[in-house]
DNA sequence: AACGAAGCGCAAAACGTTTCGCTCTGTTAT
DNA sequence: ATAACAGAGCGAAACGTTTTGCGCTTCGTT
């Protein structure tokens, strides 16, 4: 079908290995190089990955593992991550665990038998059982937001307990002492965030009654429940912090359910900033991750790995976070 | 590093071929077949696939272009598509378009390179010219959502004017006269359902006024502006239908922003039903798109194209399309 | 008993690259 | 002038599969 080397060679009288060199980037004569740029130009050649990597046994191909495709976070992870990848020749083979461990080991597995050079992955395990196969395979993989329990793997993430504690503080500065917090304990990220809000709170002097504490869990429905069961105390509290992008929704889905308006009676914290973030109406104060970069430093780092082998030892980029101002926070008198 | 046919050869005592032939399903005597069975699992033979690929020019992996990767819509689909390709030993090497057409192309050309076996792809261009590499390399493709404008390649999608004329049909129902529309003129989508919107207002007898007619953008800026604008008019419309997800959402921040309300002061009808439609309030009655089978049909009708060589015309599927009730029109007797 | 067909196994040739070890040419240092 | 050496090219062997054509058995039929 198409063009291969070896027609090249006929074009050229040049030798196979010749030919290869300069594919390589390595030197050949001048007049050579003219000739091979014209064969090559002439005859539509392009190398063919499947037999390069066959013999070299690199694929140009990272395979990305993400929790769930469709939530924005990773979705919006991909983008950057793709476009790193590509300015440097890669591709990206897409899985999705679908929030089950299983499938997730499942999927590295089926990205080594793909041959990938590489793996980013946004786990649903926080432990390294399921990274196994690919350690035996010596598959270098980088995580993103969530580090393994053991700090066993390469990771690019925030400071989530800095940030919630950044962020309670101003809301504690605003005067507010009532806060409630709708998180989750179980996902890495959440249980960090959580922490973070009680760090602040206790460095504060305040105490957090029991019923303001929600940990049903980081998505739509935790947010919403939360909220929903804290509208329903009779004593309110003044100010509440969520802890990501689907915990926020929920809640003020919840509020907007209720009747009661934001800052008027209650003010918001939220976590991260995707597209949802602008549309709601009052715009939510938040924690904003630095998105693109987790993505390039993610690719960065794995590249090292691939290209340089480097095997030193475990590293772990922790990267700062931002503060968006919003109006859902009231200033107490 | 790993076990290698040839190693199963030595176990067993028998040729590759006929491992080979076990290995792809063909017949061999029951007691080779047990011998293989044991080499490869004591081994831990897998097929090494890049091989396989070189010499059969198959690769098990099919392309995905979308035009915007981290789009609620395309992750959705992504999830779908990566599930039915997956059940089906295929893997998906994802390319984000970025809405540019020239990106485009340089994506079909980059997923021929890494010789995928076909390629599913939502669209930026309704014109075939980036497909024309593909063609060439004889690689099928099937188009979710977006035909093109000549319709000379397979498509999977909904019949968008008929689900807009259905739907504007139930605002007139429910009393509505002054209806406008916010949408565009330049994507497809946009287009036809626009046109669905002015064959039932045409239909019933109905003019629309040139100032109820915003076809700002299929976007986010799109519907926020658009809105806005309508909201400034001194005689309102007492409807407006909004022709996608991200249209939907701008308008209804703008319309938050006013001060105005809906359905009392106006009434929304929206299109696709993608996670923020649950969350604000009103709920939104809108046009719901068939997403899981849209991503089915789509690895369908590219498998049959791959697997069996299917060259006898273009089909195009068009699927039904669902109406989710909200509470956002009022009933104007 | 002979014959053709069917079933199964084998060796070898592909697939399109990279890489290894060698030779050759010409240049620099002694 | 010569030894040493660097630069560039070459042929051949690898990488791990599938596939093709052919030969051997075995079985059922006439």
């Amino acid at each position: 079908m198409s063009a291969t080397i070896r027609d090249i060679k006929n074009q050229t009288g040049l030798s196979l290995a010749t030919i290869s060199k300069y594919l390589n980037g390595g030197n050949v004569l001048p007049e050579n190089r003219v000739k091979i740029e014209a064969a090559i130009r002439e005859l539509h050649y392009e190398v063919n990955e499947l037999a390069r990597g066959l013999v070299t046994s690199r694929t140009k191909t990272v395979g990305v593992v993400v929790y769930a495709v469709e939530s924005l976070f990773n979705g919006t992870l991909i983008k950057y991550i793709g476009k790193a990848l590509r300015k440097l020749g890669y591709g990206l083979l897409i899985c999705d665990s679908d929030n089950d461990e299983e499938l997730e080991e499942r999927n590295i597995r089926y990205l080594l038998n793909k041959k990938v050079d590489g793996i980013i992955a946004v786990p649903v395990s926080s432990d390294g059982a399921f990274l196994k196969p690919a350690r035996e395979a010596d598959v270098p993989v980088v995580l993103i937001d969530r580090p393994l329990k053991d700090s066993s793997c390469d990771c690019v993430r925030i400071d989530n307990r800095q940030a919630a504690l950044r962020a309670v503080r101003v809301l504690i500065a605003n005067g507010h002492r009532d806060i409630a917090v709708i998180s989750s304990e179980r996902e890495y990220t959440a249980y960090e965030r959580y922490h973070g809000f009680l760090e602040a709170m206790d460095e504060a002097g305040l105490s957090v009654p029991e019923e303001y504490i929600c940990l049903g869990g980081h998505s739509f429905e935790g947010g919403n429940l939360g909220m929903k069961r804290l509208l329903e105390l009779s004593r309110k509290p003044s100010a509440v912090f969520m802890t990501n992008y689907e915990v926020t929704l929920g809640a003020v889905m919840a509020l907007n359910d209720s009747g009661l308006s934001c800052p008027e009676d209650i003010s918001f914290l939220g976590f991260d900033d995707l597209i949802m973030s602008h549309i709601i109406k009052p715009r939510i104060t938040r924690v904003v991750q630095p998105m693109s970069s987790l993505g390039e430093k993610a690719v960065e780092l794995l590249l090292n790995h691939i290209e340089n082998g480097e095997e030193l030892m475990t590293t772990e980029i922790v990267l700062g976070t931002g503060f968006m101002e919003g109006d859902s926070i009231r200033a107490l008198e």
